[in-house]
DNA sequence: TGTTACATGTAAGTCGTTACATGATTAC
DNA sequence: GTAATCATGTAACGACTTACATGTAACA
């Protein structure tokens, strides 16, 4: 639904291929969509199909035996770019596996439990510190997309552009933090649950 | 990919049709998972032929001229709850519409920006008070499930049971303010970037 | 010579949405 | 009688994943 328009978007910074573009919606990117190889080069080539985005053939190496296509946004593709951003949403649905399941732990072993909220706690803190990384290089203009995306825009339009991202990607780790958060009361919880309240009362 | 468990997980409580189901999946149900009426119905279906979940029709009204399918869990089911509860996910992958939006938020108005974050804002705003106030239903033990799903468990369990859900929904509160608090930084960023910073220095 | 990174695709299958379709029962 | 709610499905399509498939280029 929206990886046409994550892909326009990333476009807009500057021609583009497949190959660069399934790297940047990698799981290890600092990206807010993920999407795997095929679905991209798929997608391109329908966008292509729909004249919001022209190819480009290049040669790959000196030898020439094999092509590369780089892609670039067109002016439609540009225009619908622009008509997404400005519409509103729907809200996305609920449906988090993490959640669904925590809603349930009291039929696993607390050791599994304490497992499961490690994972989770260690998950959300790398992903905090990889989009803190990510916010002190958009402060400092050093990401190849954001350096490329302000060279094509109007000196006056830069600190929008910057602050604009910068809010998104300080959302992500808020987010971050608050998992993380959440992973760790749920260790307490674990811990509190697994040695009975009161030693007397305790069974066996 | 969960749902199958998300029905088993409901079915635990007790006995259900699939119209009870795609109530508690529906939009405005306090649940951590959304999914809609064919989707359920079709899963049952198999769930059944799975041999996990077993169906008695019962006469709807008393001229009895059509049936309902009320759908249990059996001990298969069950086991297959457990294991999964157990199993430790992979990690969802992140792909969040407003977000992505978000970082391009430059190209839209201001006019705009100010009515999807106020557009976030409320629907988070919403959630959270409606999980509020499940989390107060389920401490009082006054939610139908959860009452039906302490009935059948043993009386040592049931703080432990009631633990782990309101956990879940206090960290789904918890998710919830993060994102309104996004928001209102959002209509904050907005409204700094509207009037130029220094009045000297903005163009006609 | 072999491994890693570059580079692009197809095919099959699963998961999820939307539209279509039908009919009974209850409450006003 | 008629509208809302109860109740259950099918069909078509779109989004996403996983496995399969192929070949080049750089580097050690």
């Amino acid at each position: 639904m929206s990886l046409p328009h994550a892909l326009l978007a990333l476009l807009d910074a500057g021609p583009m291929t497949g190959y660069e573009l399934t790297k940047q919606f990698d799981q290890s990117a600092d990206r807010v969509w993920h999407a795997t190889h095929p679905q991209i080069y798929t997608e391109l080539r329908r966008l292509e199909g729909a004249g919001l985005v022209t190819a480009r053939e290049m040669p790959r190496g000196p030898k020439a035996k094999a092509v590369k296509r780089a892609y670039a946004l067109t002016e439609e593709g540009g225009a619908e770019l622009r008509r997404w951003v400005a519409q509103v949403e729907a809200p996305q649905r609920v449906r988090d596996v993490a959640y669904l399941k925590a809603t349930y732990y009291e039929y696993a072993e607390p050791e599994t439990v304490r497992e499961q909220f490690e994972a989770h706690r260690a998950h959300f803190h790398e992903q905090q510190q990889r989009w803190e990384r990510h916010v002190e290089q958009l402060r400092a203009r050093r990401t190849e997309l954001l350096s490329r995306r302000l060279a094509g825009a109007a000196r006056e339009d830069h600190e929008k552009i910057v602050a604009f991202k910068v809010h998104a990607y300080q959302g992500l780790i808020e987010r971050a933090r608050t998992e993380v958060a959440w992973a760790e009361r749920g260790l307490a919880l674990v811990a509190g649950l697994d040695e009975p309240p009161d030693p007397a009362a305790s069974a066996e």
